[in-house]
DNA sequence: ACCTGAACACCGTTCAAGT
DNA sequence: ACCTGAACACCGTTCAAGT
């Protein structure tokens, strides 16, 4: 039905309509169904017109992370340094979380594309203008991680979803015979989740929020102290 | 060279030497090499043979982070829990460095396997015997995040290593403009690792402990003010 | 200039057959 | 019980040809 039919002329490609498909694509098929063949198909097309535009996948994915890293609006002005840095991680995470493969794609890229260095540029100069020095400044950076992209690779996704709660209970039974503590903050901290207790998931804002003032609360004390990394030259 | 000549007859696979001979394979090859047709070929074998003793290829990849969780020694009995997590996840991280495809594979697994879930438990069980509330362990452990394997993932694994030192001063000069903010951290914080300023790398194991340190510091001091969540129920 | 068809060298996995 | 051969339904990418 999203096939082109324009009265048997196509609308000629081009890069920008290539890499709006391929997100409208894995957003709705996942990023595993997206090859350079189902991406042709979805555009009618065949599959070597896709070349003409990007001149791999590996291209092609680069090129879908600075669409998604587009939809980050622009960063607020007037706040103090660690407000700022705050709320553009937050505005990050929200606009990688409307793309559920984004931050895996993000991950496994060699190395930085236009979008994500001018991202990282963005909050470096919110660390620079509040102050910091630029040692700590990198330091900060490293710190915070993948956290600036506004996600944080969870130790596991989503717990597994058991239908019938008496497998539920058999399961529970034997993972607190082998992993005791496991079962004991798992059953504490996902209280509050109101689900049955094993299939509960974690408040994912929660944690990322606890993680992140954790991080720049450090970093704030640091830089009050006047801190600098003593390193051997 | 390495492929099995006992005498016309093959020593008979298992489970346990396909996933050795698949880590060899990864750490020599890299992870990209490893697939089912050139470790069956590694094994003297054909493809299919594997399939009697891995249910499929996530099944490999499972086992073999199970071999290099494996890896990682007991952990130490006696220090305070600050210490003990500390140590144990910088032993961790040792254990990934041998394997340059490990964390990778790790992060990329939808869930847990024995080996992770028992690592898992043990830095948990260092938590709670320190004293710390489930409520408190169970989002320290969040924080930490990819930190509990030993790992961080990088904002950007590697700077280019340009070889032409007039070619590396034109494109820092470039960038300066357009990231000058990426710049100026760049060329201060990299100074210590004594290279040139375009590709020298960062100290991974400085900055590593640095946040490390900066999440467990915060860890501790939450713990000190009998800090629990409270959330809306 | 832009798109196509056919082909190459790969994948993971299946099935039915061999020893 | 354990391994094999042939096949299936895929990949990303190339080359030379079409319009």
């Amino acid at each position: 039905m999203s096939r082109q039919t324009d009265g048997g002329r196509r609308t000629p490609l081009n890069r920008d309509r290539v890499l709006r498909t391929a997100v409208a694509l894995a957003d709705r098929a996942g990023i595993e169904a997206l090859s350079m063949r189902s991406l042709a198909q979805e555009l009618g097309v065949v599959p070597m017109a896709l070349y003409k535009h990007v001149a791999n996948k590996e291209q092609l994915l680069d090129g879908m992370v600075d669409v998604v890293v587009g939809e980050v609006g622009a960063p607020a002005e007037d706040a103090d340094w660690k407000s700022a840095v705050r709320g553009r991680v937050l505005a990050t995470r929200q606009a990688l979380l409307r793309h559920p493969w984004a931050a895996r794609v993000v991950e496994s890229r060699p190395g930085p594309t236009p979008g994500t260095l001018g991202h990282l540029d963005s909050v470096i100069g919110m660390f620079l203008a509040g102050g910091l020095s630029a040692d700590l400044t990198h330091h900060a950076m490293h710190a915070l991680g993948g956290r600036v992209w506004g996600f944080t690779q969870e130790l596991f996704p989503a717990p597994p979803p058991s239908a019938d709660p008496e497998v539920q209970a058999a399961v529970l039974r034997e993972a607190a015979a082998r992993y005791p503590h496991v079962v004991a903050i798992a059953t504490a901290g996902a209280a509050h989740d109101g689900g049955s207790v094993v299939g509960a998931g974690c408040d994912d804002l929660f944690e990322f929020e606890f993680a992140l003032d954790l991080l720049l609360d450090g970093i704030e004390r640091l830089h009050r102290r006047g801190w600098t990394s003593v390193r051997p030259g």
